[in-house]
DNA sequence: ACAATAGTGTCTGTAAGACAGTATTGG
DNA sequence: CCAATACTGTCTTACAGACACTATTGT
């Protein structure tokens, strides 16, 4: 086994490189979009030029935490802190980084939609989720963002995630336009107001004035803090 | 940022340590049991004497990727390979390991109840999963054992994992004793053999004899790649 | 024959989906 | 008053849980 000598004298082996990536999540546009960064150009550079998901090297200085680091990565390409944050996994080995064996801790982010005119000048761009994973990405990018995605779609089925890409206050069928976009199929609305407001997260926040029509409920969730799983999957019967 | 100079002659950021750790499960003296191994003793030795959960640091040199990581130690401890091994998630930070900035990517596996004379000699011991849980483990071993036992016991609520925990081929009134071993309460034998007779993810393995009474059918899993996920978890009615 | 264990049938309650109905708003 | 949207009620169906029943084996 190849050693280095650290400062305390002792054998520790050779270490891998450390980074964090963060799929970050939003509806815009009547959209699931996911955010990009662009890869600097330059001859040493991995990847030059190809698209990614923000993330860098830990900073053993500035981050306490692993979780720290994803939300100062966050922060630092959409300038502001998510309404949801979780960790996705893992991935490392020999291969994934020209630069030697490297690690990425992924996580996820749902935000909702950002100003569309505080759009950083910087080189990054929202794009539709699914056209994002048919990209070729940088590193295992790729892999990531399909893992992201297939959870997302797996927890919309059973969760209130969706809650956490929208601003408050929102509407149930503001609430079931999200779900659907995600999910990718209609669902109905009276099974769906049912399992809402029987789910007790969501606490009233006066009516809101639509462009047309009857005005609606406004509604804000109770603890932002986790979201509610509920006791079935929509559509449990539908495989027959 | 503090940088250290790499071998291509750019500057790369100061590396965290990087190090794999298993929970893993088996069901043996009817409880859901774990492994722990004890930390080496030596003043120089981070938590000496301690029980930990089986890790170590991931070597550049042998393991291609983090799984396979993982499989080594898993190996190492246990000598046979998991018939279940997922990534439980990922914990890193300034203070979990004396010698410095460390990450740890956390598996959990279940295995078949080991030979019990096939106990290594080593410093290892299987403990009741509680039991373990209870005990001041070394690093944030209790965390992400925490984690893993939580993780385990949700997804035994809607998924066919205990199956895992068995040797080949078992009856379904051994399946059923298993998921009562891990959630720790009674489940309903009509209800247990429609869901997973309904599942379809078992085969028929000829009759088994019990040592008394009616002899049972022996089953195998049709995919031991993958965990079969039901559509609704158990008990769902059961909070009112 | 009896005890012990494996396996089945039947009833009931819950809750989701389908869908049609009512309510409230702006033009 | 009409169109558009928000919201509610009723019916049906699927299925998990409860529990009593039958089946098969060893002693």
């Amino acid at each position: 086994m190849k050693k280095v000598s650290s400062a305390l004298g002792r054998s520790i082996p050779e270490r891998p490189l450390v980074t964090v990536d963060v799929a970050i999540f939003t509806v815009l546009e009547d959209q699931l979009q996911v955010l990009l960064v662009r890869r600097p150009e330059g001859a040493t550079e991995p990847f030059p030029g190809r698209w990614a998901l923000p993330g860098g090297f830990v900073d053993v200085a500035r981050d306490a935490t692993l979780i720290d680091c994803a939300r100062r990565k966050l922060e630092e390409k959409t300038g502001v802190a998510a309404s949801y944050l979780e960790q996705l996994g893992s991935w490392g080995g020999a291969d994934r980084d020209p630069r030697g064996w490297s690690t990425t801790h992924a996580y996820f982010a749902l935000i909702p939609a950002p100003d569309p005119k505080a759009r950083g000048a910087s080189e990054s761009t929202w794009l539709a989720a699914d056209e994002a994973a048919g990209k070729r990405l940088a590193f295992d990018h790729g892999l990531i963002l399909a893992a992201a995605l297939e959870r997302l779609r797996g927890k919309v089925e059973y969760t209130s995630l969706p809650a956490f890409l929208l601003p408050e206050p929102f509407t149930l069928p503001e609430l079931q336009r999200t779900y659907e976009l995600v999910l990718g199929r209609p669902l109905d609305k009276s099974a769906f107001r049912k399992r809402m407001l029987d789910g007790e997260f969501l606490e009233q926040a006066g009516v809101v004035q639509g462009g047309y029509g009857r005005s609606a409920m406004g509604y804000r969730v109770r603890d932002r803090e986790r979201p509610t799983v509920f006791p079935r999957t929509f559509r449990s019967g539908e495989a027959l």
